[in-house]
DNA sequence: ATGTCACATCTAATGTGA
């Protein structure tokens, strides 16, 4: 009895000590607002329900002196963030401290678009992305989506570790499989889900990534993009585009991963919905 | 081709990007 009750005392005294000192769980989420001002209410609505520990954000849209930067504080996450007026704007919204903080590629090429930063917070290097969308095979801005991502990968080699926990977390503008299309035959060799962007996503993940979603719902056929036209998320037309990509120290700690498609509905919704990725606490 | 958002601009309808 003497026995029991110490050996139960101190196991109650590791979990308090563990709840005090500790959480289980890391939450990494990523979502496109498209315009963060226009987006502030259900940006603000969406985060104090879900209080994920790391929110990236894409297409702000504004610069940098034009973000709620007091809803983000009111909340009790820090940000940082690459603004650019009307177009792109990537952020990192934490409820840890962020650190050694990167604004773009950093490579000595063009960086005149706010389409990438990387931080460091609770022991994750986070990287938020926003891939040129590409607008049509073949086109200027196409190219400029396949060179961005080639880019991205020399950045993998140069600046990222494998044997650190690392997320990418992004609008890739890509699908990877059928899986991620609602119709691939009417999307084959369309822009979004073209042989070329598949296969410069395949380049990336071959440096030792994996797709958060994919790795828990083999068979998953949830998107997060549906087009704001034609009543797309109503007939759940929508693309998987959406992704948290996991370097395999973070894979490791993987537990779940979904898509809000409650965030999508409702007349003042983004064309997205947020991504949650669970880890178990490093 | 169409549809819908968000933003910008020679503040009102139009162009650009998605």
């Amino acid at each position: 009895m003497r026995r029991f009750l110490t050996t139960h005392r101190r196991g109650s005294s590791a979990n308090a000590h563990r709840r005090a000192c500790y959480k289980a769980t890391v939450r990494i989420a990523t979502w496109n607002v498209n315009s963060i001002r226009a987006r502030e209410a259900r940006a603000r609505a969406w985060l104090d329900r879900v209080r994920p520990d790391v929110l990236c954000l894409q297409e702000l849209k504004v610069e940098e002196s034009g973000l709620p930067r007091a809803m983000f504080e009111d909340l009790g996450y820090q940000l940082v963030a690459l603004g650019q007026k009307s177009y792109n704007g990537v952020a990192i919204a934490s409820r840890t401290e962020l650190t050694d903080v990167v604004r773009g590629f950093g490579d000595g090429g063009d960086d005149d678009q706010a389409r990438f930063i990387v931080a460091t917070t609770g022991g994750v290097r986070v990287a938020c992305l926003y891939v040129p969308n590409g607008q049509e095979v073949g086109n200027a801005k196409y190219a400029y989506k396949l060179e961005w991502l080639a880019r991205l990968r020399r950045w993998l080699d140069d600046h990222a570790r494998r044997d650190v926990p690392l997320a990418l977390c992004a609008d890739w503008n890509v699908a990877l499989t059928d899986l991620d299309v609602h119709d691939p035959a009417a999307w084959q060799g369309k822009n979004l889900f073209s042989a070329p962007e598949r296969a410069a996503m395949h380049e990336l993940a071959a440096w030792g990534l994996t797709d958060c979603y994919r790795a828990r719902y083999p068979d998953g056929r949830d998107y997060s993009w549906w087009d704001h036209m034609a009543m797309s998320f109503f007939k759940d037309r929508g693309l998987r585009i959406d992704m948290i990509l996991a370097s395999a120290p973070l894979a490791a700690r993987l537990t779940d991963c979904t898509i809000d498609r409650e965030e999508r509905k409702g007349r003042d919704a983004s064309d997205h919905a947020p991504v949650v990725a669970t880890f178990t606490a490093g």
